[in-house]
DNA sequence: GTGCAACTTCAAGCCGACTTGAAGTCAAGC
DNA sequence: GCTTGACTTCAAGTCGGCTTGAAGTTGCAC
């Protein structure tokens, strides 16, 4: 094991951080992190870069891109430690944005749940139409949920 | 318009169901979907078809891949109309799906939320691990939210 | 001073879910 | 019967987020 030393190698930063070295050069390729070298060239990290990249996995688990992951650390100071009122901003922003998805989550839930009762997949009356749910996870998504006519 | 007929070219089903006619036949080459064909080869769509596209892309909004999807209609019959029985099992799989989510992401709401109270991106005392999230949506996701040492 | 794991770069590959393009055929209204 | 838009197949491309592989270099322990 390697003395707790200032900086760590990339394959130490991988394993603390649970991801692989490459995804770690991936993100350096972004600028989402950066490293010294060493008189060799090899990449040594602030211990600051560890939190980073734990910010960078939170992110992706609110569900955003590497794209707006990169916006959300240019909020973020990359030299020091954030403070109470960085940390509040970029968090109150990924909480918006959970209870969004959840909401959606909810909605799409109760029409299932619905169409349970209403016996709808057989029936073209059923009223589960969402026309106003333009936040599908994945491009338009389903217009309606289920029934053979859509909502005019 | 085309008369409303017994069954639909796969431009009205795409115009219907909300889906290019790329997906269609995508979703055929996967088996998820098929099709008659007319003496000259094009393909001609029952209205069921409607449906089970609809039912395809319920089940993506759910998070489910399009393997899953694939298996979750090979519970479904192709040929008649799904009866309450067969919805029911089904729709209570995506159901319990849904809740997984909601419950995973309510847990990191949670933890951001607190990350808030305690400025825990400054302090490596901070408790936020989140050892037992085995549920992460990409791969392992980070081992721990923020903080510095790995859940040992 | 040597052995070997860990590092380096760069290009290419992979996955899911499609989309795009080329080159050609079909169906339906006039 | 002709025109025109909708259709056909097949191969290749796209996108995000990496991973893999090849070929070579570094750093540290012995």
């Amino acid at each position: 094991m390697p003395p707790l030393s200032q900086h760590l190698t990339i394959g130490e930063l991988a394993r603390r951080a649970g991801v692989a070295t490459s995804a770690l050069r991936y993100y350096e390729q972004l600028g989402l992190i950066s490293a010294e070298r060493t008189a060799g060239g090899q990449r040594r990290y602030p211990r600051a870069t560890l939190r980073r990249v734990a910010f960078v996995r939170a992110a992706q688990q609110v569900g955003l891109s590497l794209d707006e992951v990169s916006a959300a650390l240019g909020r973020l100071p990359e030299g020091r430690t954030p403070n109470k009122a960085d940390w509040n901003h970029v968090s109150a922003t990924w909480i918006r944005r959970i209870d969004e998805r959840i909401a959606e989550l909810e909605r799409l839930r109760d029409r299932l749940s619905s169409c349970v009762g209403c016996g709808c997949l057989s029936l073209r009356t059923c009223g589960l139409s969402n026309p106003g749910d333009t936040a599908a996870t994945r491009g338009s998504g389903a217009r309606w949920l289920l029934g053979d006519t859509p909502p005019s």
